[in-house]
DNA sequence: AGCACGCCGACT
DNA sequence: GTCGGCGTGCTC
């Protein structure tokens, strides 16, 4: 067997939850230009035709079954295997199906699906008299718009008409066809030339009493950006700059002045930024303690307080990354992506840097997966989020997880449920890369691993230019109330320093972890609480849209006049969202500007950015939010910081609710006093003795550490355990307590876990489905791998029953 | 996950 | 009788 005939069949990936590859034969003709990592076009099931990766090649032939073969090549998609080795890593660790990590890993443009179009095949005058009107109908439409899809058919007139047309096709009125929209990857940039050789022409253009002042602007502009250095004028940046339309340009053109030439994106050049700034001693400490660990084979964490400059060690290392020609991975919270940090690394790597994020749209992350994936120098640097990971990159050197601590680098649905960093550590050690782990406020589980030598630690605790870190002030609403000092939601102290920041022209971040206006509605007459009625929880109000909305399963209706139960309108909204606290706040300081900022107000990409920039400019006095407030955003003139009710972060039912409510405090803690002045905080509070409140007004992440290592090692909690959680869904909640309760008995048999539950989640049904918990807890010395394992056969073995075949299960590895 | 097939209740 | 509901099982 020559490796020269090529293979014969191709098991391949497809983009759904199943367990396992699909065979197909590889037609001759097809062979050389197949391997590992290429999307394919194959058939499944019936008629739809989906694009698929090739994972393995081989030459058996399979014996139950006759494989179909491949319909087409589409190209590759992944050089380097161990991209593939990732998801194949993912999919076992995370207890799911590689498909199912195919799916988010590939940005959609590269995931085909075939539609079923229909076509009338049949003039009018012909078509049966016996057929029914809504025959007729279907016929009709198909005819009018040849491109109608079965889909487009069930989508206005229901499941019935996709029944209707199926026996049109039978009776050989109406034509099928599976059709798919190819997509082109390579992206071609018209770049602009200057014929320097027509000096007359651009001298008459260039003179001061032109009268076309638009061609002038351009061709100032196209000379500003040579001086620039840009290897690569492109028609984009020469419109840009010159704010000329393409009317003008076209007149160059036709000219002759200016030329226009299309070349592959990957063909450009990019053109690197500035030198790094020097660093300053503790900085340049800190640097060489990263190389020293880096050079022991070890993942850094860097443990830095606010505007101790991380940042600027970031830049110094991927310098050093740009220079040796290899690639850079920078992860950063979703929401921490903001202009302010973009501006600020194309400022030092120029047109090097990349960004891949969800907000993007499908075109511009597809051109980006493609230019990691040919290397080019123009995504040598890649910036971002959580879904990062999954690009396609061959020559991965380091990799920097920037707010390392942040929740939202875990995926909470659907499959795979993964922990973003952790897997970006694995994905390093793949590519024997290097793993820089950035924050104030360490997760117990990082600094648990330097605490262990398996991570080394690097310290940075000065502040710029001696800037001091915040004071804390804990306000004890019991008190504040009994002394009548209340007003609405906030009491007299807070009110006097926003007042006080206010007249002394400084900003205030007001932080209340809720969005809406209000989280429920009562009525004061038979108690009844508006609930969504798919999930088991109160609708909140949002006042501005006048609706109820369900921040479960998105469900929203308009807020009814009256009681629906007992037709009383007596209703009262109970507890406060960022709403509601940003309308006291306008009718407390009526002269004041304040803007909100949560995921309602961030909806939109042009209000978001401008409230980031009149923030920044002192456009805004007073700005509440949500968690949206404590990320990335370096606001130079806040003094003031109020937190509404910190209560609701630290008795919320999870054992991770004290690590992120001391997190999430120290982080809107420090938006404070950068302006010079020492900031002030403000937290208002019914527990002002609680452990996490002193650790936070004394800012000892140190401490902190301690208690809440001490409490997760009595209770058996991570890091002193692993700790996967079991969710089971079913509309039926008798049939689901019953698996529940029968599987955990059945777990208990896997040797030397901890099966604890089943339980209810806080939120026991959403979307109809009730759900139920089982935490598994495993000893960090028993393998992992071959535990995972036998809790899989325990779960497939009980779901195939008969009765519990219906449960849907999925687990929450590193829950 | 889709999608088809097939088995049962309610309406011409 | 037929239509349409959803439960069940397969997809190379
Ligand atoms: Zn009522
Ligand atoms: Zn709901």
């Amino acid at each position: 067997m020559s490796h020269l005939v090529g293979f014969r069949f191709a098991e391949v990936l497809l983009p759904r939850p199943l367990a396992n590859g699909f065979t197909y034969e590889i037609p001759t003709e097809l062979s050389p230009h197949i391997r590992i990592g290429t999307r394919v076009l194959v058939q499944f099931g019936p008629r739809k035709i989906y694009s698929a990766i090739v994972i393995r090649l081989h030459n058996n032939a399979p014996d139950n079954y006759e494989p179909k073969q491949i319909l087409e090549v589409l190209g590759p998609v992944i050089d380097d295997v161990r991209n593939l080795q990732f998801w194949q890593w993912m999919a076992e660790y995370y207890m799911c199906t590689p498909g199912e990590v195919m799916n988010v890993a590939l940005p959609s443009r590269l995931k085909l699906e075939s539609e079923t179009q229909l076509q009338c095949l049949i003039e009018e005058e012909y078509w049966d008299e016996n057929l029914e009107a809504e025959d007729r109908e279907i016929l009709t439409i198909t005819r009018n718009s040849p491109e109608t899809t079965l889909n487009d058919l069930v989508k206005q007139y229901g499941t019935a008409a996709a029944k209707r047309a199926k026996k049109l096709v039978d009776i050989g009125v109406l034509g099928i066809k599976e059709s798919i929209k190819y997509h082109s990857l390579e992206k071609w940039i018209k770049v602009v030339h200057i014929n320097a050789h027509k000096k007359k022409e651009i001298e008459a253009i260039l003179h001061p009493k032109t009268k076309a002042k638009a061609q002038q602007n351009i061709v100032l502009a196209y000379y500003q950006l040579q001086a620039e250095g840009h290897l690569f004028i492109t028609r984009e940046m020469l419109l840009n700059r010159s704010t000329s339309t393409i009317a003008a340009l076209d007149a160059l053109v036709r000219k002759n002045i200016l030329e226009i030439r299309e070349i592959k994106e990957s063909a450009l050049f990019s053109r690197s930024g500035v030198q790094a700034a020097k660093l300053t001693e503790a900085q340049q400490e800190a640097y060489e303690k990263i190389l020293k660990t880096f050079a022991e084979n070890k993942i850094a964490l860097l443990h830095g307080i606010t505007s101790s400059g991380k940042t600027e060690l970031y830049v110094h290392l991927m310098k050093e990354i740009e220079k040796s020609g290899g690639q850079c991975l920078m992860l950063v919270p979703e929401i921490a992506l903001t202009t302010q940090l973009i501006n600020r690394l194309r400022h030092f790597f120029g047109e090097r840097v990349s960004l891949y994020h969800s907000r993007m749209t499908d075109r511009e992350r597809s051109d980006v997966w493609e230019s990691v994936r040919k290397n080019d120098p123009g995504s040598q640097l890649v910036v971002g989020a959580r879904s990062a990971i999954f690009l396609p990159f061959s020559n991965l050197k380091l990799i920097i997880i920037d707010e390392e601590h942040d929740s939202s680098y875990r995926q909470d649905a659907p499959n795979p449920r993964y922990q973003g960093r952790d897997s970006a550590i694995y994905l390093a050690t793949l590519f024997g890369a290097h793993v820089l782990l950035g924050t104030a406020t360490p997760s117990v589980e990082s600094y648990f691993n330097t605490l262990q030598g398996k991570y080394g630690l690097i310290e940075l605790h000065q502040r710029y230019e001696g800037l001091q870190l915040p004071e804390v002030h804990l306000i004890n609403i019991r008190e504040e109330k009994k002394k009548n000092r209340m007003k609405g939601n906030f009491s007299q102290t807070l009110i006097e320093a926003i007042d006080d920041a206010l007249r002394r022209k400084k900003q205030t971040i007001i932080f209340q972890n809720r969005r809406g206006y209000s989280p429920k509605l009562i009525c004061e007459d038979c108690g009844t609480v508006q609930m969504c009625d798919r999930c088991d929880i109160s609708l909140t109000i949002h006042k501005a849209v006048h609706r109820l909305k369900c921040h479960y399963c998105g469900r929203e209706k308009s807020i009814p006049p009256a009681c629906v139960v007992c037709g009383s309108i007596h209703l009262k909204m109970l507890g406060a969202g960022t709403e509601q606290i940003e309308d006291e706040l306008s009718s407390l300081f009526p002269g004041a500007r304040i803007e909100r900022l949560d995921l309602d107000t961030a909806q939109s990409k042009k209000r978001y950015n401008k409230m980031l920039t009149d923030m920044e400019s002192g456009q805004i006095d007073i700005l509440v939010g949500t968690q949206m407030v404590t990320k990335g955003l370096n606001f130079t003139k806040v003094e003031v910081v109020g937190v509404v009710n910190a209560d609701n972060l630290l008795y919320f039912p999870e054992y991770r609710a004290h690590e992120r409510a001391f997190q999430l405090l120290e982080q809107v803690a420090g938006r404070s006093g950068r302006s010079g002045q020492v900031g002030k905080v403000f937290i208002q509070t019914y527990n002002t003795g609680h452990p996490v409140l002193t650790f936070v007004k004394t800012h000892d992440y140190k401490a902190f550490y301690e208690w809440q290592s001490q409490e997760r090692k009595t209770f058996l909690y991570p890091p002193f355990v692993r700790m996967i959680h079991l969710m089971l869904r079913h509309k039926d909640l008798k049939l689901l307590q019953k698996a529940s309760i029968e599987l955990t008995s059945m777990l208990k048999s896997v040797s030397e876990i901890l099966v604890i539950g089943p339980e209810f989640p806080p939120v026991n049904r959403v979307n109809n489905y009730y759900r139920m918990g089982i935490f598994l807890k495993i000893p960090r010395n028993k393998s992992y791998l071959k535990t995972k394992r036998q809790i899989w056969s325990v779960c497939l073995d009980f779901f195939t029953h008969p009765e519990y075949k219906t449960v849907k299960f999925f687990f929450e590895v590193d829950a």
